[in-house]
DNA sequence: ACCTTGCGGTTGACGTGTCAACTATGATAT
DNA sequence: ATATCATAGTTGACACGTCAACCGCAAGGT
């Protein structure tokens, strides 16, 4: 059993991270038309590939399922952002950023960091960028 | 702009919510078959309404949309956890826990506190639990 | 050659959320 | 009494995620 006290920890981790995050990705929903989900498919399409990318190594990058990224992809190809080739040398799919795609990233890039800087970076003392750092580490090496 | 450290934070940060907050529901899903929003209804339903809240309450004590309630509430009276009666005195709903929904939730809070101990507070240090409340307030703040 | 295995990817069903439009009803002002 | 306004709730369309089933194709073993 868990003590009142250990609960609200708890509920106050989670609402942190609901406000803060929904702030972000709502600022750059709506000056940018991009989700999160968009904008790091294009990020690493542009960093790791030059705007080309393997669908696996893509989905591998951003920790995702290979059936939610091609979920994704099929939603950003209807709005042009991206597109899909076979490979010619071996079986996968290319993902390639459209130049739409590319643009809406470039767009996109400064709004991200502002809001981040914003509704994130500020609120941050010395203390919780150790403590961030740490439980990432301690939260990682479970999985 | 930001740099790259400071974006590292922000993926640091997203991750272990990510990871962590995904263990406990995981775990709470697969023991139990509730989902968090399930849990968190339940919940409240017992400690502030003794099995009865009135729909607007609910809402507002989760802070959830009347949408997301509404849309929520139609799935799990569909599974039989709860049901809605239109209030008499007043316009608006009741929601009343039903006794599969009472049993859900008490065979889910053992659970639920197994899952968050394990998967979240053990990780702690002192120092994060300082940054997790102080993080908290300053983001309830902005809001 | 044939069969199995595993990888790369798609698909459909469904739970979850948001947004905007809608209905209905109580409260308030004139 | 009537018009207006705010509150309570529902609904439909759509984005997002997960899960399990599926297809196609290479590689290896026999």
């Amino acid at each position: 059993m868990i003590s009142e006290e250990e609960m609200q920890i708890w509920h106050m981790w989670k609402s942190s991270y609901t406000n803060i995050f929904g702030r972000v990705v709502k600022d750059m929903f709506e000056q940018t038309g991009l989700s999160e989900g968009d904008f790091g498919i294009l990020d690493r399409l542009d960093l790791y590939g030059k705007g080309k990318l393997r669908q696996q190594e893509l989905a591998d990058s951003m920790d995702w399922t290979k059936s939610r990224l091609s979920h994704h992809l099929t939603r950003m190809e209807k709005r042009g952002l991206v597109l899909r080739e076979p490979l010619e040398t071996e079986r996968g799919v290319q993902v390639i950023t459209t130049s739409a795609g590319k643009s809406a990233l470039n767009n996109a890039r400064p709004v991200v960091s502002v809001a981040i800087r914003e509704h994130f970076l500020e609120l941050l003392t010395e203390q919780d960028i150790d403590s961030i750092t740490n439980l990432a580490e301690r939260a990682k090496a479970k999985s």
